[in-house]
DNA sequence: CTGTTAGCGCATTCAT
DNA sequence: ATGAATGCGCTAACAG
């Protein structure tokens, strides 16, 4: 076992600790740590030996406010890290900023404006080079975006209203109308929508393809089968108040993954406790992993959130390189229907 | 729409920006920004309105390098953010963070060493405060802890042979063992073991649980049965392979998430094919979500990865504090069994 | 090849 | 209550 005690706690060692030890001048500590140019090989072996023995590291704050560098930050700000959409959004991001030599600063909101606005606040602060967010509820708490001056802002999945951003938005109203349009086709006439349409937009979005797709077929949305949900506890309690309600819906409209799991546990109990029955049928917008092994009849809305990720890094290092017009651009992800 | 052009392409403003549009000195600008202490009222208004004017952002880093201060960032690396698992665990470490003030740079190493040395580098040169690690492979890349001196290092899951740094572990040796005995309890004798167990230490710690239920039971370890798989398709078609070969296992050893559900797939395929024979059984470690409903016969050893994040980080910033002596300390996850 | 000077953005200390 | 000088860690630009 390496000795935990070998890690001094004294504070980090500067250039000028170096030099003393090495007995040069920090000019030729920072020269060796640059790539040795115009250094000798045995000045630098000298350099190099100090290093070792005192654990410098070269402190690249203070580098790049001298050479008047950026950060190398960017920063994500999502909300909910835990939920495995993210997660895959956020590798679709790291893996561009790793292509531009960008470090990613995560911060979680938890659906929380507040929350959001200090991370945004602390992030500028932190002179991070831009951030891609995911914002909060409507974002109505979001700084002007004067306050956030200097600091591209990409915005993905949701927008903003009133704020003109780079924006990376999921094919929402053609997706959720095309999948809507699957549970027509097998005949199903009541379908519950399962959201939270008030607040977020894209749930809107959502909501908007799937009446679009109800009108066309000349079907009347009754109120009842609008079912407010924000988690998956919920949506499994509301599901299954409404299928052992009278009259109940025979398939049901998820707007997220979060409410698809939910959904999906109620459905299964009602067909374990009602074997014979017809199960009811499901279009949910986003992939969850196992579902399609569940034998409920399954219209998955599908796209790849590592490609959201990618889409909304390309626009943000676009941004930054100052390659782009200064209109703020869109992108769309495509959605692909699946059934099972 | 808030025009986008608002946002100046021009680099950021410093505090003498500002103090001169305010039309004092910079001095009074740094006053204002720190509380306003001994700065009049009317002064103050004047630097917050040049402040705002001008999109002024205090430089953290410039203020951090003055104060002797630390960057008040801490290092994630993980093998995998898009696996749900380490999007629980950054969860974790992400809500006590928070209560500590600080942000949470993250990066990402595909299980690959190389990408892991180059990203505790360079969170070494950014001077992050700390790194909580999930080490890629046995971790033989690793820089010694010299190298990261002054930076501590928390290891969360995994082990590194011959490192002594704080180490959050999950209980795998007795969730192993005794989720394996469920199997046993259940008249399983030939179960699978499915998992790398040459390389990461977490997987060999569950084979050992796993062997050590099978040895006691007095039952012998065949070659076959122990099945390497790295993913989720490799593991499925193991899996499928086996069941069709001659005298195949009545049950499976899932040694982690990504494996539970290729497993899980080749087993429902499986059982489709064949209606009526016994389903496989399969002892899992990791939460699967949905899992749960497939009517597998499953036996889940549980734990929270969550809970893991929150160790790790508080084993970070005990540490941070010098609040705890130099030996590394060790905390261990529990795991429980559940079964459907 | 190497060292000295100066300055990045900021804030402590000391003046006024 | 305000400003000037000084220095944090680092490195261009300029000596020598």
């Amino acid at each position: 076992m390496r000795e935990a005690s070998s890690v001094p706690s004294s504070s980090a060692p500067t250039v000028r600790d170096v030099a003393v030890r090495a007995g040069v001048s920090p000019m030729t500590v920072s020269r060796t740590m640059s790539g040795g140019l115009n250094v000798r090989p045995e000045v630098q072996e000298r350099v190099f030996k100090a290093v070792q023995e005192l654990g410098y590291w070269r402190n690249h704050s203070a580098r790049n406010i001298r050479l008047g560098r950026p950060s190398g930050l960017v920063g994500i700000v999502v909300t909910n890290i835990g939920n495995p959409y993210y997660g895959e959004f956020a590798l679709g991001i790291e893996g561009i900023a790793e292509e531009y030599g960008r470090q990613i600063v995560v911060g979680n909101t938890g659906e929380d404006p507040g929350r959001e606005r200090e991370l945004l606040t602390d992030f500028a602060a932190r002179q991070i080079e831009g951030v891609i967010l995911v914002p909060a509820g409507n974002g109505l708490e979001l700084p002007g975006s004067n306050r956030l001056a200097h600091v591209p802002l990409v915005l993905a999945s949701r927008t903003i209203d009133g704020l003109a951003a780079d924006t990376v938005l999921v094919d929402d109203i053609e997706g959720a109308r095309s999948g809507t349009q699957c549970l027509l086709d097998d005949g199903h006439t009541r379908i519950a929508f399962l959201g939270d349409a008030a607040g977020i937009s894209t749930t809107r979005r959502r909501l908007h393809g799937f009446s679009t797709a109800l009108s066309i077929a000349g079907i009347a949305q009754e109120e009842v089968l609008q079912v407010p949900c924000r988690d998956a506890p919920t949506a499994q309690s509301e599901v299954a108040r409404l299928l052992n309600a009278a009259d109940p819906p025979t398939a049901f409209f998820s707007s997220n993954n979060r409410i698809t799991v939910g959904a999906l546990r109620a459905i299964c109990e009602y067909r374990n406790a009602h074997p014979g029955f017809p199960v009811p049928a499901l279009a949910c917008f986003d992939d969850v992993e196992l579902a399609d092994l569940l034998q409920v009849p399954l219209v998955v809305m599908s796209h790849d959130p590592k490609e959201l990720g990618e889409q909304a890094a390309r626009l943000l290092f676009d941004r930054l390189a100052g390659s782009v017009p200064a209109e703020p651009r869109d992108v769309r992800v495509a959605v692909t229907i699946h059934r099972y």
